[in-house]
Order: structure tokens, then C-alpha cells, then sequence
DNA sequence: AATGAATGAGCCTTCATTCAT
DNA sequence: GATGAATGAAGGCTCATTCAT
């Protein structure tokens, strides 16, 4: 939250806000207060509440395209696909990342805006395509696309499960066998159960 | 919505607009417009905004919680889990069933309130047993507990994604290739995808 | 509270009530409570809000009149004073009577409704005369109406302020030295006060 | 009311509506009106209706306190304790200058908030200090403080009487003799009375 | 460019009251 | 005669927004 650039440091104190309570519960003051700027910077340099909140959402978007998912040629795609998973849950659980990028994009799905088409471009399709591609190399040939988005999302839905309802784990599981204590056998897991669906051919 | 009760008018008018809106964007105003009922029967019944919410969710859990899942003896496991699975996927997404009980459900438990202990022991834990309880037949015997609610959760997550991430998969797939137009291929994949990754006792 | 009557036992919680927090301040939930009687019963026995709190108060009123004030013909009227003095002083501050009696009558005084008159004449108006008829004696023959009147405020005035003003008081006085302790010492200094005030005919 | 500063325009109205119906009875809004400024100018200045009633009371002891009462040096003791009532008598009831500062002051004191410590602290106890001070010349030496005290309160329940009884007084009195129109007369009568009551050495 | 005092719409809630029983 | 479920007006307060500086 150090960043010189004013609009900036608000732009980030929203988006942390918003993730946390929604669009309606976040209020202007708390994010004002948290961004250490006047009250009137909202309206100046966002015009809106509702703008701050898209360009806030789109923010998230760009700073997280920055990051690069790219393996060497030759790596097998089973490779890939473990890398993929591993990183997804270590972004999305790791308690050491901000976990309110991931977490405002849920909200925004959840309850789509202006901003949610740009998400979809900017966030989501890059990295859909990197797994559409993985899942092409992996799957038979002549798998039709439908079939193969299928998979892409049996795939997300189990690494995102744990993020959208991390509070039921916690109530289900009890304090011992917590699987946010260690995402590397969260991870390995999902590895394992996709890989076998994978694996034959014939079904 | 044409239930004599006012309460219950004012519990299901109050589960929707929740639903939709979350419980700081709903206002007691349009819930009560929808109700029919007079301004100060929220407080009356229920003596708080609060409350109400709280209400709205175990009102769902409670009416929710009648149908049953149940199978002759006998019954193979993997039959027992397709079953699950294709229960579950026209349960949150048949579009003739309102989707707004899921959808308040997904809302709590991304920021679960006080509703939320007693939504999983109502709601959750009776058919994570269920579940459990299919899983133990069908996964090798020694399993331990934390990988068979790991498995659970693979199970889970692949269903529950395409409720919770609705609008991101419309995005993504475009009109045609519309998963949500036809539930049984898409529960037919979970079905697949889940019994082929199981079907493999070494890995 | 133990009276049968339910009308009489809103009288006496609405009475106590008021006194205690004013008009607004009072709620006809609290007094209903008190009453121990439903909610409606205030409108139906009394109307209205308004009406219950005239009658409240006109209610004290000819309660209190019950209690007579009266001396054997030939008693000193310096002896007739001091009795008056201490009876007002031993009513509005000895912490066994109900002093909200009393409290309430401030209450109407200080911000009079159209209970005030009758209050005038049927509470005040009656000790007025007796305290005017012991003056008539005490005072030079010949001492006009309204000297005898602003004696008797001088009196009064004295009295009433451990009423009215008892917080200032024990705040100016501390623990030690709390008038209200001994209510005997109190009326004793207002009696000499006053009987010094009036022993010298000449001034 | 035409103070510039729109802060004291809402002190200013708050007090005098306080005064005149309680803090109950009187509501933001008709504050804000006779203010002439904005609803939300309470919260603004005050955060609460509560802190506003605090201030306002506050705010008279402050403009009050302002007012000096001091003699020179070797005047009688008779002579400033007549000068002590005919200002307190002067303050109270002249009709010209806002009566609403002391009915501030008599509301707080029988339904004592938070402002009252500071109130007897800032107003009571300065005023409270003069009249001991004469007193200790006046009544004999080894007078112990209590009885001090309780003559103190003898003079000052005389005058505040009319103040906190005007309606009784009123009432009793009828419109001719009202001693409210000619204060002067009320004053001398009050300065005999208590002259007369400390004028006896032995008692 | 950036501020913060001041605004007004709208929110939740309380309360006295009523009406069918 | 007496009840209590249900009403609607009005209250205090929060909040995003603006405007003069």
C-alpha cells in the first residue's frame, strides 16, 4: 500500500475493500482512510463509486496479466498441466499472496458488472487458452472443443472450490485435516485426480 | 410468491432479493414491496434486518432439506454417485427450479455470517455424508479420511463451478456450445471425468 | 403494582413511568409491561397516549389528596409551619414514599399540558391555602396578599429545590455531607430558616 | 439565530429546543430547520443527537460563564449578598434576555446526562464558590460547612423557584399580582427574607 | 491539482395506533 | 369486554457526492 501514486494507492485499497465486502458493503470512507487520501479523491480521479469499482476490478486484471505462465519447448503436457494446477492453487491459497485478487474476480462473476467482460478478456481467456491449449496436446485427437471446455472446467472447478467455499472446508473438516495448513498435497491431489481422468483413452 | 403467510411472503421475497442483491444491497424496502406486506412487518417478524437474512437462509436449508437421496440395497456405488452427481447438477441448475435458493447459499458461504454454522449442519453435512458414504464403498479400503474428502471435494467443485461461475462460462463458450442448454451432457461429463479418475486404485 | 383494576394498574406504571422520562421519553410498550396488561389497553381504556398521561397525572393528583393536613384548634401556627415544612420534606424526600408522585408534578410544571390546571386546583391549590391560612396568623395583620404569596414561595421554594435539583446537589456535596441522608436535619435548618425570616416584624 | 458560523446556528437551535421540549421531544429535524442548515449536519458536527445535546448544554455554561460578579474590596457582606440575588433573580427571569439558558440548565439537572458533571463543574461551582465566600462572612464564625451549605441552598431554592415553577406560580398568582412583572419587587422580597433568616446571631 | 466542509437522498428502525376476532 | 397481529408515519443516522477554495 506504499505506492506514491495517489490514484493508485486508491485503486488498491478498493480493490482489497470491495473483495472483501461487496460493492455495497465497501464504503467510500473506509477506502479513503485505508489509501491515506481526501475524501473527495473517489470522485476526482474515479468520478463514480460504481467507476472506482470496475476500474478497480480491471486493475486487478492488468496486474495480474503481467505474470507469465511458459514452459520450455518439449515439456510434456502432463508437465504442464501439473504446473498449471500448482500454480492456480498457490496463487489462489497461498495465505502469503494477496488473495484478494482472486477473491474480487469471484464477486464479480458472482454478480457480473460493466467490468466483468474485460475480466473475461483480460484475465480469464489468456489463461483459459494456456489450459485449452495444454488439454489439446493431452486429450485424443478429434476431442471436439466443447468437450475439451468440459474438462478445463472440471479442472477449475476443483482448484476454485477451495477459494469459493473455503468457509465450509473449514466447518466440514474441523480444525485437524485443515487442507488450506498445506496446498501442496491440495495441489497434488488435484494433479493426481485430473491426470487419472485423463489417462485412458478409451470411455 | 402467492403464500397466504405474510412471514413466510416476507421469508421467501427476502431469500430472493438476498440472493441477488447480497444482504447490504437488498434494501427491507423492496423486500417488503415484493412481500406485499407493511414496511414494519420485518422488524415485527423478525425484529431485524439481520435477522431476516439469517431467517431466509435456514428457511431455504428447511425446505431444501425434504427431498431425499436414497437408494435400494444393493445398488452399485458407481450408479449411487452418477446419481449424485446428475441430483446435484439439475438441482442448481434446472432453470424451471428457482435458482435463487443455491445462489443465496453460494452468497453465505463466500461471507458467511451467523446463518452459516447452521446452514452446513442442516444443508451441507447430511449430503456430505451421503457422499462420504458412496465414496467409501468406492475408493480402495485404507483410504484415509482427508484423502476421501479430498475426492469429495473434486467431486463437489466440478459441479458447484458451473452454479457459482455461471456468468464467466457463458462468456467463455458464446451462445452455441451452451453448457447450461443441455444439463445431462454436462452432468454426464462430471460423471465420466469423476469415475474414470477413481477407476484407477494404483496411481 | 398488585391492584386488580387493570385500568388503575396502567394508571400507576404510566404515572411512574412518565415521572421517571418524560412524555416521549416514556413508551406505552414499557407501561403496558409494567401493567402487565396488552398492548391495546391503553387506547382503549384512555384513547390515546396523550389522554393516558392527564389522566396519569390527575390520577396523583386525587390520590394524594386523600392525605390530610390538620392540627387541633389552638396549635401555635409557628408549631402548624414547622409540621407543614417537615411533612412536604418527608413526602417529596424520604426514599421509602413513592416519590415519583411528586417527580411527575414537576414534570407537568415545568412543561405544562392541559393536566396542569387541574392540577392546580385539585394539588396544589389545597396545601396553597392551608400554607396561606398559617402565614394569615404568623405574619403582621395587614401584610397584603401578594407579600403572604411570596412568603409562602419562600417556603415553598426551599423545600422543592431538594426535589428539583437533587443531582446538583450531591454533586456540590459529595458523599459526606449528603443532605438526603438525614431528611430530619434538613427540614430542621428550613424550619429555623424560615421561622428567623419571619420573627421580626420590622425590616 | 444569525450567528455566520452554521456549527453555533445548530447549538444555538439545539438548546433552545431542547430547552423547550426535552431532548426526546425534540427531533433533528426541527433543529436543523430553525438552524437552516443541513440534515445531516448533526452527524457532521456532533456525530449524535446525544453529543449534540452534551455541546449545546455545554455551550450555555461557556456563554454564561463569561459574566463576572465581583465587588470591591470592603463591601459589606449584606450588601453583595443582595447584589448576588438581584443578578441571579435579574438572569433568571428578565424577560429580554433568553429564558431558555436556564430551562436548559433545569432540565439537565433533574434528568441528569453526561453533561451534567461538567456543567456543575464550569457553572454551578464558580457561582456556587461566591456564595460561600459571603456566606462565610456573614453567618457566625464556626459555622460548620454543612449548614453553610444548607443555607446556601435556602437562598438559591427562593430564587430558582420562580424559574422552575413559573407555570404554578402563574396560575396561583392570577394575572394581577403576577410577580414576574415587576422582578424587582420578587428580588427585594427574596434579599428581606434571607437577611432577616441570618440576621439573629443566637438560634 | 487537490482539498474538506457541507449536502440531501435514502436507509433501518421504533412507536403509537388500529381492526378483525 | 379484551386481545394481539399488523400497520404507517416519522425518527435518527449513514453515505456518496459536490462545490468553493
Amino acid at each position: 500500500m506504499s505506492v506514491e501514486n495517489p490514484r493508485e494507492r486508491v485503486l488498491e485499497a478498493a480493490g482489497e475493500i470491495f473483495a472483501e465486502k461487496g460493492f455495497k458493503g465497501a464504503t467510500v470512507r473506509e477506502i479513503i482512510d485505508r489509501a491515506d487520501v481526501n475524501i473527495a479523491a473517489v470522485n476526482y480521479y474515479f468520478r463514480d463509486k460504481e467507476r472506482l469499482y470496475i476500474e478497480a476490478v480491471k486493475h486487478v486484471a492488468c496486474v495480474d496479466a503481467d505474470e507469465h505462465l511458459a514452459w520450455p519447448r518439449g515439456t510434456p503436457a502432463a508437465d504442464k498441466l501439473a504446473d498449471f494446477i500448482r500454480y492456480h492453487v498457490a496463487r489462489l491459497l497461498d495465505p502469503h499472496k494477496p488473495a484478494w485478487h482472486a477473491r474480487l474476480m469471484m464477486r464479480e462473476l458472482s454478480q457480473p458488472s460493466d467490468a466483468c467482460t474485460e475480466l473475461v478478456r483480460e484475465y480469464i481467456e489468456p489463461k483459459s487458452k494456456i489450459l485449452g491449449g495444454i488439454l489439446e496436446e493431452l486429450l485424443p485427437e478429434g476431442t471436439p472443443r466443447s468437450r475439451r471446455a468440459l474438462t478445463a472446467f472440471s479442472i477449475m472447478g476443483q482448484i476454485l472450490f477451495y477459494s469459493t467455499h473455503k468457509p465450509i472446508v473449514s466447518l466440514l473438516m474441523g480444525e485437524q485435516d485443515d487442507p488450506y495448513a498445506d496446498t501442496k498435497v491440495l495441489a497434488d491431489h488435484i494433479v493426481r485426480f485430473t491426470l487419472r481422468a485423463l489417462a485412458q483413452p478409451e470411455a
